[in-house]
DNA sequence: TCCCCTGTTGAACTTTTGTTCTAATAACAG
DNA sequence: CTGTTATTAGAACAAAAGTTCAACAGGGGA
């Protein structure tokens, strides 16, 4: 139920942020908008932001918060390097955790790292994960763990083998069953001290082209 | 070669942000950063802005643009509905494309839409797609278009067949290769009037869990 | 018609806030 | 040690920007 004028401005607030990155002033409004005042301005404020629209600091310059663009948090996440068959997975322990100096990030929304905590990514390098949907060249999201419930999908490091894989995890009567993805493919055993759990795998993803 | 005021006002301009959606003000940084005077700010400010970490709009209250966080640029995409083999994709057509009211939507940085146009999302219902090392429950990123490339991966619609599936698309003499992403699976041929293009494959994202 | 409500004006007022200046101090190279 | 540069201090100033106010216009409804 809100006037022209007051979609007007909210509309005019959502440009200015996109383009400015600080949010504009009263007198940035009456121009943007063609309003003849300021306290016009301020009246429709306080209306917009009675309904919801908007938040104001008090006596703040350029305090206004847009509430619908607002609570949109991105992650940086590191992308720590790659995983590949025959090759460690160079995760970073609990103590290395906060000097990651990784030359890669990506900019995720909260929307996949879904609030965990110590998330990095994994450059998917050969095909050796196909057979768990996961093709050369995507990324692998991981959360930084080692230990994992059963039928959770984890980055291990088989040590007899000396080869990292992803697989669902199953815990046995005395070993531990991976399990591909795919229902065609056999499982590996293995015992519980010669697997060494990197992550868990919280998203995929791959661009195309 | 920042010195270490620098770095701790770097570090707190990126707080205030996490937290307030609008930039501080010197004296807000005086304050958060224990610095004695606004001069001293504004000197640091100006070296910051010489180095490229910043942008200062002069006279500008909360004129602080931070180089870093921001350009990540964010897009509201609409997630369409669903793709499963024998049901058609609501894909909008050009015209229509505009008043998408769609329930829900997804926010992607643009590292994965990259800056494309009419970008959509879709759900993938069923495991029709496994050959394209697609999951039941993953989220197919799509390019408006109804032309394509050999080899892109594209959603298309088989008139004939009533069904929707992703394949690879290569244009033969006078017919249609439909190539699955899996080797071991056979193409499927169609005349070109049979087959129609919903969209082109940007990206597929899937959550675990 | 006369109120009451919503919205508008224009200006004035008060804070907030960027900027500037001078002097003092620290850091540093020769 | 000495001149030079980088940094800090504190204050003061001026512009920017939020807020307030009294008066006014229009539009219903009683």
């Amino acid at each position: 139920m809100l006037s022209q004028k007051q979609e007007r401005i909210l509309d005019f607030l959502r440009r200015f942020l996109d383009d400015k990155d600080y949010p504009p002033t009263v007198r940035d409004i009456v121009r943007g908008c063609g309003i003849s005042s300021t306290s016009v301005v301020d009246y429709n404020l306080n209306i917009l932001e009675r309904k919801g629209h908007i938040r104001r600091g008090r006596d703040i310059s350029r305090g206004i918060e847009l509430m619908d663009r607002n609570r949109r948090r991105l992650v940086r996440v590191p992308v720590i390097g790659r995983i590949a068959a025959g090759e460690p997975i160079p995760v970073p322990s609990a103590e290395t955790w906060n000097n990651v100096a990784s030359a890669e990030t990506l900019d995720l929304t909260e929307g996949l790292t879904r609030g965990k905590g110590e998330v990095y990514a994994l450059w998917v390098k050969g095909t050796s994960m196909v057979d768990a949907l996961i093709n050369d060249g995507d990324i692998v999201l991981m959360e930084y763990t080692n230990t994992a419930e059963n039928g959770e999908l984890i980055a291990v490091w088989l040590k007899g083998k000396r080869e990292a894989t992803l697989k669902r995890f199953y815990r046995e009567r005395d070993r531990i069953r991976l399990q591909p993805a795919n229902i065609e493919m056999k499982p590996v055993y293995a015992e519980p001290e010669n697997v060494e759990i990197q992550g868990k795998v919280i998203a995929v993803i791959r661009k195309l082209e």
